[in-house]
DNA sequence: TTGTATGCGTTATCAA
DNA sequence: TTGATAACGCATACAA
């Protein structure tokens, strides 16, 4: 059985009392006592126990994290970076994947409630805005609406979606066409989608959609992407995701085509990984780093101050490019 | 304020004891009784607060991960269906990213010991066996030996390191390299480079071992790479995870040698998104999904029966090679 | 079939 | 500067 508070005051001959005032440096103590407490402490290499100190109505230091899993290197990274910094903070942090699963997701909610989580950084986003209304709990969400009293998070989608396309314009390409996630509304994916759309009909193009599954299997994906490639004329390629576009630039090569010279390709997300081990890739890059960081602070000042209103609803972090080999060789 | 269960008993018209008694199905109730209870539970939107239920000596349901992190794609994906097999088993995920760190490892460890996990699966491996030891809790660990009574799961290292050897060998490469993480003691990388290196002996060839540091930056590794390919004349490299091989791939394309003809290589790991984005890297491929299987059902055991016995120390999985057109080209 | 009383390990209130 | 005592929300032995 492990050591009680109730052990360790035994132990150094005070009452309970005092040991949690040692422990919580709390109201007025001797440093003798305090000594005292510490050595017994360390002799019965004493733990206080979450459990009852979170009962009493402390926090928990516990945060949900609801995202659609860690397998993608974009979700790993992202989550790999919010851990680090609510780490920091003493934050402990409940990893929730809610694949693309409304029950799972709405079963990870009842139980991150039943946990007396402090929070909730929801990156998943199979549930309606009703199903996260009736918490009264703190959340912070990525790349989607949940709520009205809930902040969102998110990088430049539309942006990212204009300057990928507006990039293949400069470098010569007119067919260009956008292969990603179909339309559904509420995805980030739209906002790029819609930078794509934008940018084509202000360049008096014509508009190529061609909707490709996520949860498609990659297998899939590559036979729609070459069947796309050798039926139709594109030049550029913008794609929804650097995933996607390592599909695509697979595709090209079996089929022998070209790239940069004959086809050119931007993707999206720009993780570490893809600008370490995939550096030909161009791409739009999301700040991985300051959404992290910026989801944190505001679940932070949310569980501070949990009445406060929103002074901003909406928090968009600005992309940057990388122009590489899928576009020009030098 | 969320409601208790003495609010829902108040609602019924019953004794929190008779509540309690629904919640858990526990004792003789009269279907009416349970209706009401159900009814007063619905109307309060009633969740049972987890730490009090805890506190009172049941199991919390929480399991504790510590893994270096979750952007390397390999531990995304086995973190992932760990996690997923938990889920189902009715247990919670505490994340802890111990990066390459022993005081972050230590303090992940003192946190999860005041939070009251059921178990630690331990994938990351800073820490000595001692500091493992005084813990009283059913630990597992992956591919690394921790402590007398910790169960531990691996791949099958050595037979990797043999067999991709060994392909390379019966596809005419004469001059096998070894690239990858420096050799550590525990390590279970060391077991891939025995593989290879008795492999190599068997054969009658010449031992030629690189290392490359995994806590480099790419670019560094690819430096190193490159200087390896110029310099020496290896017509073979068994590389010790598959993204160092992505990194070797890459340095004999910026070299101008042709893979395979020139150079043949060898991935480890396997994982899907290796599989499905990098078809073309022969590899080992690690039973992501039986390793995390068996991880989560030899700790479930080892929670259920605390005292019982080690049946077993080391489980090690079956691996499997994938031949593709790193090695041969039809 | 249901209710009362007590305790889990800790913190907060009050008194000494 | 310290200690006794009552909570926190729930589950269990015991009684009814």
């Amino acid at each position: 059985m492990r050591a009680k508070l109730s052990d360790v005051a035994k132990k150094a001959g005070v009452s309970p009392t005092t040991v949690s005032r040692v422990i919580n440096n709390y109201g007025y103590i001797s440093d003798k006592t305090r000594n005292k407490v510490h050595e017994a402490m360390k002799e019965l290499n004493y733990q206080p126990n979450s459990l009852a100190r979170s009962l009493h109505g402390k926090k928990t230091n516990l945060v949900g994290l609801i995202f659609p899993g860690v397998s993608n290197p974009f979700f790993g990274e992202l989550v790999e970076e919010i851990e680090n910094k609510l780490f920091e903070d003493g934050y402990k942090v409940i990893l929730c994947n809610a694949a693309y699963n409304k029950e799972k997701e709405r079963s990870y909610l009842r139980m991150l409630l039943a946990n007396q989580v402090d929070g909730i950084i929801a990156g998943a986003h199979n549930l309606g805005i009703d199903e996260y209304q009736e918490f009264g709990l703190p959340i912070v969400s990525f790349d989607r609406s949940l709520s009205e009293n809930v902040p969102i998070v998110s990088s430049d989608n539309y942006k990212g979606g204009v300057i990928a396309t507006q990039e293949l314009y400069d470098a010569g390409c007119r067919h260009i066409y956008f292969v990603g996630n179909p339309v559904q509304k509420g995805n980030p994916t739209d906002h790029r989608l819609s930078g794509y759309r934008d940018t084509i009909k202000k360049l008096g193009l014509t508009l190529h959609i061609h909707p490709v599954s996520f949860s498609e299997t990659p297998m899939l994906k590559i036979m729609a992407i070459k069947q796309l490639l050798s039926e139709h004329k594109a030049d550029g390629i913008v794609c929804t995701d650097d995933l996607t576009a390592l599909l695509v630039i697979q595709a090209a090569q079996e089929l022998g085509i070209n790239i940069p010279e004959q086809l050119k390709i931007t993707g999206f997300d720009g993780t570490k990984f893809i600008q370490q081990y995939h550096p030909e890739l161009s791409t739009v890059v999301q700040p991985t780093k300051d959404i992290a960081a910026l989801l944190v602070k505001l679940l932070e000042r949310r569980i501070a101050h949990p009445d406060e209103d929103l002074k901003q609803k909406s928090y968009i972090l600005p992309i940057r490019f990388i122009k590489s080999k899928t576009i020009s060789d030098n």
